[in-house]
DNA sequence: ATATGTGAACGGCTTCACAGCC
DNA sequence: GGCTGTGAAGCCGTTCACATAT
């Protein structure tokens, strides 16, 4: 069964199916029905079943899913067994409070480095990441063998730092750059775009 | 031809070639093609005329589609017409970044007031938006008739806030608490979840 | 009795193919 | 010839119904 078959958004459920699996075991719960967690993750209890079909079987029926072991299936699955290093360009409002942002290394993840075309420009709080200039970034990706990036820079800049990210050899991009990025087909891009966001919800305001 | 039945994705893409044609339109450039048009907006011609097929027929064929009135009539669609007025709440490192960000009022947009159970906590830059006790925000919602809102506290409190914004009279609300939002079917919720895109980026990662 | 696992039906969005118009 | 508009076809993900296991 390959990578690919399986559904994007399969894939996004079950970090939520995660998160919420930490939270019952953090309660010493142990056991817990396909009912009961999919409605804490705000899904249909089959699209749950369904999910986790696409990796095997992971419950027992009559009684439902041990929640220790189904919480490392996942994490298995995910891939974050070990924490995965990422960095950062673009150390401007967005991108200081990202570095900032606990609920990163709450879920696994370390942002090892940041990179800016300006790396001493005056920024007001303390910020727990070494910022580079941005032409260091190439060779850091490269020795450190970094795989996920996190684009924050201004939509102007937005791809040509994305090249140099390709050319360094990312292969994942959360992109915060109000831009469509352009990338060779292996390397996959998530958008993450605010105004668009606000832009969209108002069509829901009568 | 209901609001209802058109798809959000088809929604959310028209504010991105929004933003296409204002850059068309900043170059001077009268008449765009969908095959152009949709290029830019990194999905397939087919998709924009079929998007834009939802609302009427904009377009001239053999030749393309004027970018003003294009512009103009996806401008109607999103009911952006008029600036609409949004509130944050939660001004920790990530509100205080989104009370900053310029790319909202280069959409149209304007963050109204911000709120917070700390208002004079101390924050290094100053913030262009006056901050109010969390106490003050229901009744400047209603005051305002505010229909949006930015949902920017921590987890344990998310849904708390959430209710007294919908008590208010909040309609939509982007979501940056790490939690599922539970609220009545009348509001839109969109959640904007750092910390899973993350997780879910590290799956493509080989 | 209770809850999972899954083939089949369903629904919705995307793509195709081509008719219609400039 | 070039490009839009759109019914039809195709595809993919969700939901249903129920067989299966404890």
């Amino acid at each position: 069964m390959s990578k690919r078959e399986i559904p994007r958004k399969a894939i996004y459920r079950l970090s939520i199916y995660q998160r919420c699996l930490q939270r019952l075991r953090e309660n010493d719960i142990e056991t817990v029905s396909s009912t009961a967690l999919s409605k804490a993750a705000g899904v249909k209890p089959t699209q749950l079943r369904k999910d986790l079909a696409y990796f095997g079987q992971f419950g027992t029926r009559g009684l439902g899913y041990n929640v220790a072991s189904l919480s490392d299936v996942i994490t298995e699955v995910l891939g974050r067994t070990r924490l995965q290093p990422v960095i950062l360009a673009g150390v401007g409002n967005l991108g200081s409070a990202l570095l900032r942002y606990t609920g990163f290394q709450k879920e696994g993840f370390e942002i090892t480095a940041a990179f800016d075309v300006d790396p001493n420009r005056v920024r007001d709080r303390k910020i727990p990441v070494p910022i580079h200039p941005e032409s260091k970034m190439i060779s850091f990706v490269q020795e450190n063998s970094v795989k996920m990036a996190i684009l924050a820079v201004p939509g102007s800049s937005g791809q040509s730092v994305a090249n140099d990210m390709v050319e360094a050899g990312i292969q994942a991009i959360l992109n915060f750059s109000p831009i469509v990025l352009e990338v060779p087909g292996e390397v996959v891009v998530h958008n993450v775009d605010l105004a668009l966001e606000l832009e969209n919800l108002s069509y829901f305001t009568r």
